[in-house]
Order: C-alpha cells, then structure tokens, then sequence
DNA sequence: AGGTAAACCTGGACGC
DNA sequence: TGCGTCCAGGTTTACC
C-alpha cells in the first residue's frame, strides 16, 4: 500500500495525537509480522512519553522519554488510524493497539502482515546504527538527493532504471507507482540500463521525483484499492496518474496506449512513445 | 559484485 | 456458488 506519500500523509494524521502523549497501554493480538513483534514491547512501552515522531524513507519513527525508539513500517498493506476511544473494536487484521493518557488509541491493521514493529533501545541515533536504516539512501525531497549524486550512482550500472530508483539504497520512499509516474514525467524507458541514461534526463528525472512525490503528499496519496489516511479518508492522487494501472488506456501525452510489463516480478507501466 | 527470483501473507477480481 | 489462478502500494533472502 503505502509508499512515501503516503507514509508521510499517515504521519501528519497521527502525529497531533501521539507528540508529547503518555503510553497507558499496549495490546499486540498479533505478533507474526514482518519479524515477531518483540514479546517485552508492552512493558517498554507503558509509561513512556512520545516525545516525537518522524519519518525515514517509509519507516515511522516513535521517539520515546526513556530514549528508545519505537520503529513502524506499513509494508505493502498497513494502515495506523487514531481511535477516539469509545469505538474501538477490533475488526479482522487489526493487530496493535496503543492507548494514550488522552483516551485516544493507535491503531495497527494490517492484513497481508509485510509490516513491521520493532524497538531500538536507548543510546544512538537510529537513522544511524539500526540496521534497517543506515544504509538507506537519501530522502528525495531533501538536498541531498541531486543530479550528482543520482548521476554517480547510476554510472556503470546495467540494472533497469526503474529497479534504481525503487532501490532504497540510492534513495528512499519511491515505491513501484511513483517510479512508473516519475520515469514517465521525464521521458525515460523504465528499461533502460541505469548506466544509458543521459545526464539531461537524469537532471529531469530527479526533477520528477520530487515533483510527483511532492504533488503525492499535497492529495493525501494516493487511494488505489484500501490506502486510508489516520482519519479513515482515503487519498486523492489516483486522478493525477498518467500511465500507473492504465493498461491499454490512452497515453495523456500521445494517445497511443499505455503498456504494461513486468520487472523483477513488479508490473510497469509506461508508453513506449513517450519514453526512450 | 551485480543481477534475478522467491519468499513472506491475505484478499479481491476474474474465468470457468 | 465454488474453485483455481493471478494480481496487489515492500523488502529481505537465497541463489545464479
């Protein structure tokens, strides 16, 4: 489900209620995820004040009181949601919940289970030690995701560009919809070797990243099959795709019908007249 | 080392 | 109605 945006979108829903909340308690009827969720996350966590919340790539980062960090990820089909705390069932999926001093409840649903919670105890910074984030590549809306930098990872490279882009080593958050729409803003074949694309359409392609992931957050995401934000609303970028799950429709550029194939067993999208 | 395929899991859409 | 097949927004892991 979620890439960037709408990891970003999900974090601006939940962040008013969880920055400066204390922990009342924490219910895990689910623990199979990802990886287990830890047994002793309970304990660590009760008691603890989120004293910020934060976003590296599509992880959600919860920084606590006591100096440890919570860590989230969606994976492909998860959603966090703020309960109010009067109607608070647990329906199918739902396998965290996380009440607050205020009433309100954290919510995690999550039906395919590629998501993840994990706890990084006290002392560094996690961005840099844990192991899921320090070798993650730079946020595509910040300054250190430019031209030069894309251009030196890409030179040499026979792998696709499109497999580069989704690859969170060279930079984080563009998942397969972003990477369909961004290639096709810049007229790039998301065939073409990595180590074969110009460096005028590396300067436009860096250019589309941002814009479309940008433009992606502005809607609330995008709302494809289930994505909701934290208030249960769903995404409004779907009418702003121009080739992503439009098969055979007309390309908005040239008519000619959009193609889909398949790379490294994720579908893409694109028109073969439009990018070369 | 770099590149590719499979693995994790559930559910919805579709064809017969 | 049911059953088999394919597909899905991510990422790691195992294997050439």
């Amino acid at each position: 489900m979620p890439e960037l945006p709408e990891v970003e979108t999900t974090l601006r829903g939940i962040q008013p209620w969880l920055d400066g909340e204390t922990i009342s308690d924490v219910v895990v009827r689910q623990r199979s995820l990802r990886w287990p969720v830890p047994s002793q996350i309970g304990s660590k966590l009760v008691g603890q004040t989120v004293v910020s919340s934060r976003r590296r790539g599509k992880y959600i980062l919860l920084e606590l009181s006591g100096g440890g960090t919570l860590l989230t990820h969606l994976g492909m089909s998860g959603s966090l949601r703020i309960l109010s705390g009067d109607s608070d069932e647990w329906r199918k999926h739902d396998h965290i919940g996380i009440s607050l001093a205020s009433g309100k409840e954290l919510r995690y649903h999550d039906p395919r289970r590629f998501g993840c919670w994990l706890y990084c105890k006290a002392g560094e910074h996690p961005e840099d030690s844990h192991e899921l984030l320090h070798k993650l590549g730079p946020e595509p809306l910040s300054d250190d995701f430019d031209v030069d930098y894309l251009w030196s990872c890409m030179k040499g490279r026979k792998v696709a560009i499109k497999q580069l882009i989704m690859n969170s080593h060279v930079v984080v958050g563009v998942g397969n919809i972003y990477a369909c729409e961004a290639l096709y803003l810049s007229g790039i074949s998301p065939r073409r070797a990595a180590g074969r694309v110009t460096r005028a359409s590396t300067e436009r392609l860096v250019e589309a990243i941002r814009q479309v992931l940008g433009e992606a957050i502005e809607m609330g995401g995008t709302t494809l099959r289930d994505f909701l934000n934290a208030d249960g609303e769903a995404g409004y970028f779907k009418q702003e795709l121009r080739v992503y799950d439009r098969e055979g429709e007309p390309c908005r550029g040239c008519e000619s019908p959009v193609k889909r194939i398949v790379q490294s067993n994720r579908s893409t999208f694109f028109c073969s007249d439009c990018q070369k």
